[in-house]
RNA sequence: CGGGGAGUAGCGCAGUCCGGUAGCGCAUUCGCUUUGGGAGCGAAGGGUCGCAGGUUCAAAUCCUGUCUCCCCGACCA
């Protein structure tokens, strides 16, 4: 007996494809859906792509992509990740990229401690009012057991409470103010790598965890302008990074009093836009004046004898930077990464029937192997057995591997190789002769069509509005939008309240600003500022 | 922290309304056939149904509490 299944709309491209299911009847778009209970409702053709379309649900997309890429997990704990390989590999090669940055331009790195006195919090008024609200607090140092369980020993309760680092300025000025007596001991240029946590709301893996993996760099100076170019330069190693390492192009520019860092002077930043048009806040770098200075007393005697205060900066980048690289570059077929971050750049999918085919393409592969890895390409060779080829194509490019040749029998008959790009999934049978030469130049090419791509994507979302009627309706589309503002806290509160945007930033101007109106007040601005609503 | 949704095998889900001792697909193990875009057939293994209480002869299912995730708000990198 010949039982008719329907095949629900979305599904229906996918399984007429199929040649097994040719026959299946199907249900017309506009209808409901039957196939429950069908031995096909659950069959792998469906489940086989599990990344959600990014037009669909945008956050279910990311959260997609960051599963199948295998780059984090949600740990029991709220609010917490576990980075998995693929995740920590992404991780460290940016790490590798920025240390070697900061080095260049003559930071040291050192490490200070996770745990600060609750006392420290309290000394620069700012900060304590921006971190107050989400500091976690170690009060006692013991557990005991409870029949067969543990709580916490009530007498092991702690004198003074300690504070799990929101961030270390606090710390870090205490020990400079015992290491700096002299000009002679300036400028300091430390940077360390470190866990933080903040006690958030409400998360997303990557972008706002509790605890999350950051950089953070502190200097002291003995002039403001020497601080103030620090902070700066800061800022610009930041944007070549993310543009030359991460493909994402970055405005950059200085953040309004509300968006200021707790205790900065200035905060520069650099923002890059999202696929879906929503901004996002990659980097920033702040001039902390004296605030620092004058709360943990630290002076120098300069050369004219007088006492000063030191001047401060401090700069930092976290794995947020890994959820700006998701939302700048993949699609929805997985993760796409530039192959200068990618911790494999090239996979290579060997196809056989029989044994003989296995090793003659195995034995094919390994001088293309060896030459890649000469020039220091990343290469992996995927010969597990237990995987077929189609499997292992779709889940490269779930992970984002920027290059994948595929070798088969037919190859090595005719010595040459099958090579897709995974940015725009382009398949191109090329010749053996001066396969890494090619391989190199198309890895650089990625890396540039990857930019381009990004780049021109944030200039087309990238407008300029002259009235609040325009402002309102053209922030419905996303992206950036360059409007006059007067300058005031107030305003800048209305538009967030009535829009949800906000100032991302105000332009650092190497030429004179030009004037205008206030889009909202008609007050007169000295120049236009860059609103998005934001991540 | 407020409103909404969810948690059942490694993954994705059905079962919950109406209580009767757990099922499907993928994955895993074994065998044979396969391998250029997520292979096929046959057999096997795997789950204290998020956790803790309660109601009941009997709880994945009903009640209470709690944890975690997702979405929308308030807060922030």
């Amino acid at each position: 007996m010949r039982k008719t299944y329907f095949i629900l709309t979305p599904y229906r491209s996918i399984l007429q494809s199929h040649k097994k299911f040719k026959k299946i009847s199907t249900v017309p778009p506009d209808q409901p859906c039957i196939l429950a209970g069908s031995k096909f409702a659950n069959h792998s053709l469906l489940m086989a792509n599990k990344i959600t379309d990014r037009k669909d649900d945008y956050s279910q997309w990311y959260l997609d992509v960051v599963k199948e890429a295998k780059l984090a997990d949600h740990s029991p704990v709220r609010g917490s990740m576990i980075i998995r390989p693929n995740g920590f590999a992404l991780w460290e090669n940016m790490k590798q990229a920025l240390d070697q940055m900061f080095k260049d331009t003559g930071h040291e790195n050192a490490y200070f401690p996770l745990f600060i006195p609750k006392s420290f919090l309290s000394k620069e008024a700012q900060h304590v009012e921006g971190f107050a609200k989400e500091c976690a607090v170690v009060t006692h140092s013991r557990l005991k057991s409870v029949d067969g369980g543990v709580e916490v020993d009530p007498e092991s309760r702690l004198d003074e409470e300690l504070i799990v680092r929101p961030t270390s300025e606090t710390i870090i000025w205490d020990a400079y103010g015992k290491w700096i007596q002299s000009y002679r001991d300036l400028p300091i240029l430390i940077n360390q790598w470190a866990n933080v946590v903040r006690w958030e709301m409400r998360t997303r893996l990557f972008l706002r965890t509790m605890e999350f993996l950051w950089q953070e760099g502190h200097t002291a100076h003995a002039t403001e302008e020497e601080a103030v170019e620090e902070t700066r330069k800061m800022l610009y190693v930041y944007k070549t990074f993310a543009e030359e390492y991460m493909a994402m192009p970055v405005l950059t520019g200085v953040k309004t009093e509300s968006e200021r860092f707790a205790g900065a002077v200035d905060t520069y930043c650099i923002e890059a836009l999202m696929q879906d048009g929503k901004a996002l806040q990659a980097g920033t770098s702040h001039f902390l004046g004296q605030n620092f200075a004058k709360a943990f007393d630290v002076k120098f005697q300069d050369q004219d004898g007088e006492h000063k205060y030191v001047w401060a900066t401090s700069w930092g980048v976290s794995t947020r930077l890994i959820g700006g690289l998701i939302m700048t570059h993949s699609d929805d077929n997985g993760l796409v990464l530039p192959p200068k971050l990618a911790p494999n750049q090239v996979v290579i999918v060997p196809i056989y029937r029989k044994d003989e085919q296995r090793e003659a393409v195995l034995n094919y592969a390994q001088p293309i192997i060896d030459e890649l890895r000469d020039k220091g390409i990343s290469v992996k060779l995927d010969d597990r057995d237990n995987f077929k080829p189609g499997w292992k194509f779709a889940q490269h490019e779930a992970e984002g591997v920027p290059l994948r040749i595929a070798i088969g029998p037919r190859d090595v008959e005719n010595q040459n190789l099958e090579i897709a790009r995974r940015d725009t999934l382009e398949k191109s049978i090329v010749p053996l002769g001066g396969i890494a030469d090619h391989i190199e130049e198309l890895l650089e090419s990625i890396q540039a069509d990857l930019f381009n791509a990004a780049k021109q994507r944030m200039d087309d979302a990238t407008r300029t509005v002259n009235s609040y009627e325009e402002f309102k309706e053209e922030i419905e589309n996303g992206g950036f939008i360059w409007a006059h503002w007067d300058g005031t806290a107030k305003t800048e509160e209305k538009i967030k309240e009535e829009t949800k945007a906000t100032i991302r930033l105000i332009p650092i101007h190497e030429d004179d600003p030009v004037p205008g109106e206030c889009i909202v007040t008609g007050k007169p601005s000295k120049q236009k500022v860059l609103f998005a609503r934001s991540y």
